[in-house]
DNA sequence: AACCAGGACGTGA
DNA sequence: TCACGTCATGGT
């Protein structure tokens, strides 16, 4: 039987609301098709064919790491800054002074701790050898924590792993599909179960996630004006998605 | 001018 | 296991 759960109407209503959000954005990109507006740009709507290099997928897990508790637009400038001294690959950044990187990548702050995130995480990069990693093996990596990995291997691997973050439990736990204190995997598994694993839906679910809770799930918004709690919320807490 | 942001880790109960 | 504290800069 083929039943249309929440989890799946949700996505659905987000994706016709604000349509492709061609994550991961990448600093660089100037596709074709560049609608995201304002100051943050690298985004590439519609476009499921990045990253194209390694030096791309290396960027998008540097990102990863650097957006740890941070707004995306500080992230962009430490990338900016790395672009500057020709640093998004591998071999540059280890063999680069810690002074320097700890400079290039202040506006993310807590530099001390995510210079070594980079050095660490950098250092397995290169041991891969292009080969693909198994989340086990990103979480015993020292800063990479189960999110951090599972956007790795969701943007920069491919591998249609769900990322769950913090905006996924305010909006999920606000509508009573999950409680708010349910553990990283479980919340993954409601999803994972709910949707057969897809690449581009995936990535799309998680970044629409994000969109929508900008605008209604900020700490100080009124998270009564969502419209998916009006439409999701009535029966009180549901399980199973 | 407080308050918060697309977490992860260390510590003590 | 759980509940905090720490890390640090920059944007509303």
């Amino acid at each position: 039987m083929l039943q249309i759960t929440n989890v799946i109407r949700i996505f659905n209503l987000l994706e016709t609301t604000y349509g492709p959000q061609g994550w991961w954005p990448l600093v660089d990109y100037r596709g074709s098709n560049p609608t995201k507006t304002g100051s943050v740009q690298g985004y590439h709507p519609g476009d499921y064919s990045l990253p194209k290099t390694t030096n791309q997928m290396y960027e998008i897990c540097l990102g990863s790491l650097l957006t740890q508790s941070v707004g995306w637009p500080s992230v962009e400038k430490a990338l900016t800054n790395l672009k500057k001294l020709n640093a998004i690959n591998p071999r540059t950044i280890l063999s680069m002074d810690e002074n320097v990187l700890k400079e290039a990548i202040k506006p993310v702050g807590y530099f001390n701790q995510k210079t070594r995130k980079v050095k660490e995480f950098t250092k397995f990069f290169v041991g891969l050898n292009g080969r693909t990693p198994t989340r086990d093996e990103l979480l015993s990596i020292w800063g990479v924590g189960k999110e951090t990995a599972d956007s790795m291997l969701l943007y920069a691997f491919k591998v249609p792993t769900f990322v769950v973050d913090a905006y996924t439990r305010r909006i999920f736990s606000h509508i009573g599909l999950i409680d708010e204190k349910d553990e990283y995997d479980e919340i993954k598994a409601l999803f994972e179960e709910n949707i057969t694993p897809d690449l581009e839906t995936y990535q799309e679910y998680h970044a629409l996630i994000v969109e929508h809770a900008k605008r209604f799930y900020s700490k100080q918004a009124d998270r009564k004006l969502c419209p998916l709690y009006k439409k999701f919320a009535k029966g009180g807490r549901k399980r199973k998605g």
